[in-house]
DNA sequence: AATACCACTTGCAAATATAAAGTGGTTTGT
DNA sequence: ACAAACCACTTTATATTTGCAAGTGGTATT
């Protein structure tokens, strides 16, 4: 049911295991076709994968482009509202690293972008981000 | 299906709204009770009000105990790991705030305990969290 | 002693989410 | 030029989740 708290809002959209790890996708590790999120480790389904980047779309926290080149392949990128979803996800990302064990690979790509130096680390992130969404 | 990557470890737990929602009563609301927690405005079932209670137990999230007066009520808290939530909390909000409408009543609760100070706002909202955890 | 309250649990229909296979067009390779 | 492979999805059928209503075994109130 939809409230009107602000919170409630948000996770209407993204409070779903499978819509936060698209935007992971295309905010960590620069997947941009279908066929890439597809092939993510959690293996998301075709069904799922559809359903979500439509309803992002609708959001506009994504947009969907043709290839230049290709022109069946599609592009899809974060918008300015899709980019700011970084805190979230990076917050997200340190409360895992505090409360998770520690041996995985993908933990350097999100972890040691934000502990660092979080906030001008989340202004480096947003400005490439940015440009992608931009080109 | 389960995954390397730490933000995948935080979405298997929270990557729910439901679960989100009742960590918002308990962290924003000062709820502790099972009926507080029915009585919300997004109507969660009752069924679904136990599921997440256990879960959020199992991954020691919140805690359970028995009220001193009342044998049959049961007092749900944020542990450590609760409260190290905020922050992703705050953060949806934020983004919330930023893109929905402005009104509503709920806002100020969320959104004025962050935006002016964002940090020294969070430590201040831990403290007290920790008081009602230890107390 | 009866009634109300408490935190759930159970049973079941309806809604939703998912996997597996298929579709119609596009590009690649020979 | 033609077949095979690739692309982003649909469709279909099954599995899971959810909401609802009612019930449970206690405890507190009147």
């Amino acid at each position: 049911m939809r409230s009107d708290c602000p919170l409630n809002y948000g996770l209407e959209i993204f409070g779903d295991k499978w819509t936060l790890l698209i935007i992971r996708d295309l905010m960590f590790f620069g997947k941009r076709y279908y066929n890439e999120f597809l092939a993510s480790d959690e293996g998301i389904s075709t069904t799922v994968l559809a359903d979500r980047l439509s309803l992002l779309e609708r959001q506009k926290i994504i947009r969907k482009r043709k290839d230049k080149e290709h022109k069946q392949r599609i592009v899809y990128s974060l918008t300015e509202k899709g980019i700011d979803l970084l805190p979230v996800l990076i917050n997200i990302g340190l409360w895992s690293d505090k409360y998770a064990s520690r041996l995985n690979p993908h933990r350097d790509i999100i972890i040691g972008a934000a502990k660092k130096d979080y906030m001008s680390g989340i202004e480096e992130m947003k400005r490439r981000l940015y440009d992608i969404h931009l080109q």
